[in-house]
This record gives C-alpha cells, structure tokens and sequence, in this order.
DNA sequence: AATGAATGAGCGTTCATTCAT
DNA sequence: GATGAATGAACGCTCATTCAT
C-alpha cells in the first residue's frame, strides 16, 4: 500500500519526464501525464496537489541523482581531476541510458519562469557549479591545474560544454555516443588546463 | 507607410521577446504580445497569419545578428583566435544592452518542440557550430592553437560557457557585467589551448 | 451512472437539434449548445471530441429513426404501397411531435461541407432512397405500380416531395397539419402512379 | 464607370456563389469572396454594405432568373403541361451549364436563419409555388391533368423532385446529365396525373 | 475605388483544478 | 485511490465591420 502509493508517485514523476521528452514542457498537460500512465486527470491531484507540485517532484528526482553522483565522488577519493572526469562520464552514462532526462537539461530557463519552481532549479544550478568549482579548486592546490585558472569560469565551462553537447545528441538523435563524446571533451579540456612543468 | 508597417512588424518582434522575457515562453501568448504593443490581439493577425509565423520572425531576428557579426568579423580580418575573441565580446556587447534577448538563448529547446519552428533553430545553432568550428581550424592552421584539439568539441565548448554564463547573468539578475566575464572566460579558453613554443 | 451518462450525452444531442432549430446551423455554436443544456462549454468536450462528434450524434440519431421505420415496416408486412403510405405517415407523425427536427431535413447540404459529416449524411440520404426504391420496386412487381416507372425517379420524387413540404410548414410556423397533408399528398402520388387495370 | 461598378458587384454576387458552392454556406466569409475576386475585403463594403446585403444581391440574381423563365414561358404560349415541361428542362439546361448554383437551392433554410434574408427567400419559394400551381390549375381547367389533383401538392412535388435531383446531382459529383434526368423525371410525373381518357 | 490597420465579439478547444461519488 | 462531471480562464484564430489614407 504504501509501497503502491510511492510506486505511483515516482511512476508520475517518471510519466511527467517522458511526456516532456515527447512533446516538449510547452505541451506538458496533466492530462498527457495521467493518459501515459493509465490513470485519469483528476487521480493525478491525489498524488500532487497541483501542476507544479509535480514538477517540483521531477525536478527532486533530478536533483537526488545530483547528491548521489557528489556524494559518490566524495567516497571514491579520486584526484580532483579524475572525480571531475568520473562524475561526467556518470552523467553521459546515465543519460545514454535514459535519454528523456536529457530534455531536463535544456529547459531550466522554462522552470525558472515559474514562481514555485525557480529557487529549487536555482539551487540545482547552483549546486553543480559549487561541486564543480570545489574540484576545481582542490585540483589547483594539487597542482593539477594551473593556478592561473579562475575556478568558477572553469565550471561554468564543463558545466556548458556538457550541456551544449547534451543539446547536440538531442538534435542528431542520439545517433553518436554521448559518453565517448563527453570523455574526449572532458578529457581536452582538463588536459588544456593541467600543468604541464 | 512602408516604413510603417516594417515598424509595426519589427515592434512586434521585439515585443514578443520582451514578454518571453517577461513572462516566459510557456506563458507567451499573443494577447500579451498584443497589450505589450497595444493594440487587439486579431490585429496581429494581420502582420503574421499565425503564432509559429511570429515566432519565426524573432527567430529570424535572432538569427540576423548572428550573420551580421559573422560577416563583420570576416571582414575585419584578424587572426583566428583575435576572431572569436571579438565575436564573443560583441555578443556580450550587444546582450548587455539588451538582455531580454538572452531569454532566447535558453529556450531552443522549447523552439525544438514546435515543429514549423525546429528547422530554424537547428540552423541557427548549426551555423554558430560551423562559424565557431571554422576559427578553430584556421587558428590550428596557423599555430594559434594547439593541433591535438578536436575543433567541434573546442566550438562546442566555447558556446556552450558562453549560454551557461548567460543563464548565471540572467539568474543573478544582470548584477555583473557580461561583458567583463566573457572576456575573462574566453581569454582564459583561448590561452589554454594556445601553442605555448 | 451509466444511465445519467446516457442521459447528458443524449441531452446534448436534443438541445443541439433545439439550438439548430432555433438559430440556424451557421450560428449554432457550442457554447449556446451548453448554455441551452444549463453547462459550461468546457463540460461539453467531455462527452464529444469535438463539435463535430456532436454533430455526428446528431445525425446519428437522426439515421436511427429512419433504421427504427424502416425495420417497422419490414416487420408489418403491409403491402408495397401501404408501406410508402405508412412509414411516411410515421414520419410525419413523429415530425408534428418533434417540429424542430424538420429543420435538420433541410440543411443536408450544410452538413455536406464537414468533411467528417460527409459520409454519414450521404448514408442517410442513401438509405433512404433505397428504402424508398425498393418498395417501389415491389409495387410493381405487385402490380401495384405501374411498370413503365423508374422506380429511382419516384421515391427521389417521393422524398422531394416530404422535403418540400416539410419546408413549406417551416414557412407557415407550423400551421397546418403536416400529417394530413402527407397523407393526401402521399395518396396523391400513389394513386396516380398505381395499376387502374 | 459605370459599367465597371456594375462589374465590379455582379462579379462579387458571381464570386460569392462560387464560394459558397465550394466551401459551404457556413464557411463563406467576406474575405474568401473578397481573394476569389483579387481585391481586399474591406473593399467589398463600398459595393454592399453588409454581408447580408451582399447576399441579398446573391438572391436576387437568383430570383431574377425565375422571373426571367417566368416570364418567358408565358410569352412562349405553350400548353399548361408543355410550359411545366419547358420550365424544368430551362432549369435543367441552365444549371447543367452553372453546377455552382445548384448549391443555392439546397440551403434555403440556412437563408431563412438570417432575419435580412428571410423575406426574399420566403418569396422566391412562395413565387416558384405560385407559378407551378398556376400551370397545374389551367393544365386541370384544359383537362391536361386529372380535376382530383390538389394543384398546390402538385406543385410541390414537382419543386421538390427537383431539388432532390439536384442534391443528387451534387453527391454524385455531376456524373449524370442532370437534364436528361429531369426530362425523365418530369415526363414520368405528368403522364402519370395526365387524363388518359 | 481600394487598401492597411485595427477592433470587439465570437469561435472551438485545452487547461488546471474541484468535488461528489 | 480513482472517476466522471463540471468550471472558469485562457488560448489561437476568424469574422464582419470601420476608418484614415
């Protein structure tokens, strides 16, 4: 019972992104989200009490697979420059492997326009650029990067090469490997930016 | 009269990106555009048969400025990285004094979802790849960069910061100065890829 | 349940003929639809598609009075010409009962032009012309009907006929009995057309 | 001049019938009648001043040509049954030259809908009745036709099949010769309440 | 004699949401 | 835990009509 409710709830959350996938935030409805999983409009208001609430869930679900990512990063103590390649090769993997999610990447400016939805979206970005920039960072103590390196600009970077590059698998269809794309990327960049003396 | 109805055309451009700014692209509608331009939202009509159409039309808008610094920075004429360094910064030029337009540097996604409107934007994003892709070539050519650099994954890189650095600029509510940053941003892309011998 | 389902969705055909009757086919708009039946617009796409499914029911409806008199006259067994008789007098009948279906005998034309009416009402009118020709056609191997009569002339001759003058007492408001007049009409037709051998 | 204006708004009364027979009644409006013609639809209202006025111009060229046959068949000095003959084969013949306006004689009701209109339609279809029950009286007087015959049911019989034959006409697309049809049809009708004494 | 621009009313339709069952 | 019915607001769009030019 308990159990079915959570199913259902993470089942919508799940509904919602496909739907956003296949027709875009523009024409997201809860109707298309209720029909994708077999339920009805009105049964969706039971689970989340408005449109929104439900956004705020995927944008939840989006956001856990952030925390994990960092936390396992942390765990693993990896170099700094290894975890900053560790943890994008996670999310090309991932998203290789659950391509709909990718939609989410583009469209923070559509959730950002909506009251309820802009300060969790914020903290997402937020969040990423810190743990990028913390890498960044630790990576230039370690002198594994030039200390030249302003660290945020650097993060904003990987952050905005991944996403462009995320856009592009959307545009060509997912017809090139998003991660061995997004490993020599990854890999040019921090190479370009790593002391060589 | 001609001049008029260029005039009205164009204001209507401009309107819509205002309320996309404004309101977002999800909340666009063409009564907002409409009491934006005041006048009644049939009247629009009249200068664009449909939605999708005046849609194009900013994207087309959009677009011109894209073409336009292409061309001006092939006219100047300078080395190939001074090149990218330069269209850059008249981007951040021009978005600074007129930020609502960075609004539609984060919404092809949403453009994507429509389908009159996919080409265009898959053309404009395709010909800032192969502008920006261009200048790599030729600065490898010329030493300027390094040879090892995989020239679509360097382009892709550098729009990709330039967007991502947008979105922080939009988010921080315009507090810093775009230009500043992207100048600091790109020179710092430039000289990590530059042959150093 | 079921039942008050059948209920809103066969009221809503009733009130749609009331309204077609009222002010005309060209006028008729879902929203006086509702507002005949005492519900919003919006609560009329729950039941129908769209306006067109609406009308569809109309027509369904419509087409299954004449399946309902044609079934009858099968079951009476009546003579060839006593069936003419009968089933147009179970028409006009009905008609006197229920003035404002007559409007929908004259705008067939109208409902030609949707194409998603098309089919159905050249169904109807199909029908009925079979119907009608093929009890002519058992009149005269009766003998009850001359034989020199093409029988597709006489029932298109028949139902011009009803038509009409269901017209001409739309004009009149009703004033006289439609019933009587069919019947002397109709007998009028028969017996010119009948074997005095 | 002159001559140009008149041009210039039978031409839109042409235009406005040709529209109708191709989009429908329902889906006629100013500015189609106004590109069928190449000029603007605010242009129209210099030559009527409203779309009803225009289409009382439409009803009156059609009423102008039952006068025209009217009055012909008249002067020809035929006898009663020749005249009623000659009278359908006239329309007939015409209609077969101009399919376009068979349109007009399947919509009279949706005229009928429109307070401006309904007076003009109602006495084209009260004339038409008066002529063809006039020609039935003196073919009864000249022993042409039967006395028992109720002349005004006649009447409609006969206008009735012929707007069944037209409507038919319509859904086969014009694939019979209407005239031969109606000669048939109408030769079938008269002999069959002629005196055969 | 015609046009371009605009208007206000209306249209069919979709939407998020509510509520009784 | 879900449904069917409804609502009110909004949407894109079309229409007849007006008016200055």
């Amino acid at each position: 019972m308990g159990r079915s409710l959570i199913h259902t709830k993470e089942g919508l959350v799940l509904s919602t992104i496909d739907v956003i996938h296949e027709v875009g935030i523009s024409n997201l409805s809860i109707r298309k989200v209720a029909n994708e999983q077999g339920i009805t409009d009105a049964a969706i208001f039971r689970h989340y009490k408005s449109k929104n609430e439900l956004l705020l869930a995927v944008l939840d679900y989006f956001s856990k697979y952030d925390s994990d990512v960092f936390a396992t990063v942390q765990l693993k103590k990896l170099s700094p420059t290894d975890s900053i390649y560790y943890s994008l090769d996670t999310y090309a993997t991932y998203y290789e492997n659950y391509p709909a999610i990718t939609a989410l990447t583009q469209i923070y400016e559509v959730f950002r326009n909506e009251f309820e939805l802009r300060g969790k979206i914020d903290s997402i970005v937020g969040n990423r650029l810190i743990f990028m920039k913390g890498l960044v960072e630790e990576a230039i103590l370690l002198h594994e990067i030039v200390p030249q390196v302003n660290s945020e600009q650097l993060a904003l970077m990987i952050w905005g090469y991944f996403r462009e590059i995320c856009m592009k698998w959307r545009i060509n269809e997912y017809a090139f490997s998003l991660r061995e794309q997004v490993q020599e990327g990854v890999g040019m960049i921090l190479s370009a930016f790593s002391r060589t003396d």
